[in-house]
DNA sequence: TCACCACATTGAAAAATGTCTATATATTTA
DNA sequence: TAAATATATAGACATTTTTCAATGTGGTGA
């Protein structure tokens, strides 16, 4: 873990997007082919391609391909990173007063 | 729980930005003012205040006024509802096989 | 009251992101 | 091989976000 604050903002960035959320959402009930998430999300499908890309980059979806089509699924692992990284940013270290003003 | 796609989005972009997650990384080490966060920090007094206000936003964050200064740290409640926010949007709910290719 | 200080707000410019249309690539099938 | 299908890529455009300079607000102390 501890990764550098640019790679931290950029995992956290694959949810940043509303339609990212209800993917994700979608994948929650199992893996899912593009053109099914097409058909659930009114985007058109080069936008969805890139939404997948930016999944798959952040680690929390992984894509499988079958011949021409594309599956999707959340990464067990993506989603374990994920979780360890926030629950690491969000820990309060030491209680100190501040010491400033 | 359960937000909207647009409520989960919003809450993670206050972790989108590679300087709120520094600002983040400093709250770890207790109670802030302002003016200390702004040296740490290379932006102008300005822009580090929306930063602030972005972050309280979310409730990630919480301010308080003392006199003419403000000091921020980390909601431990804010901190805890993110945590479950997206322990729940990545669960994956049933392993059922993709039916749709 | 007046000058000063810490912080917030406003408005504008620059950068990043989401979206589309058009096109390319890869795989299957006739 | 050629057509059809699923997905990816490229390029353009609009929106959103980050940033700054300028200014406003509210508290402090001379």
């Amino acid at each position: 873990m501890e990764l550098s604050e640019k790679k931290t903002a950029e995992m956290f960035k694959a949810l940043c997007d509303e339609n990212r959320i209800k993917i994700i959402k979608l994948l929650q009930n199992g893996e899912k082919c593009a053109c099914r998430l097409n058909e659930e999300i009114d985007v058109t499908q080069p936008t969805m391609s890139h939404h997948m890309k930016v999944l798959c980059d952040s680690g929390l979806v992984v894509g499988r391909k079958e011949g021409k089509w594309m599956h999707y699924s959340i990464s067990r692992e993506g989603a374990k990173t994920a979780l360890e990284l926030l629950s690491e940013l969000t820990k309060v270290k030491i209680d100190s007063n501040d010491s400033c003003c």
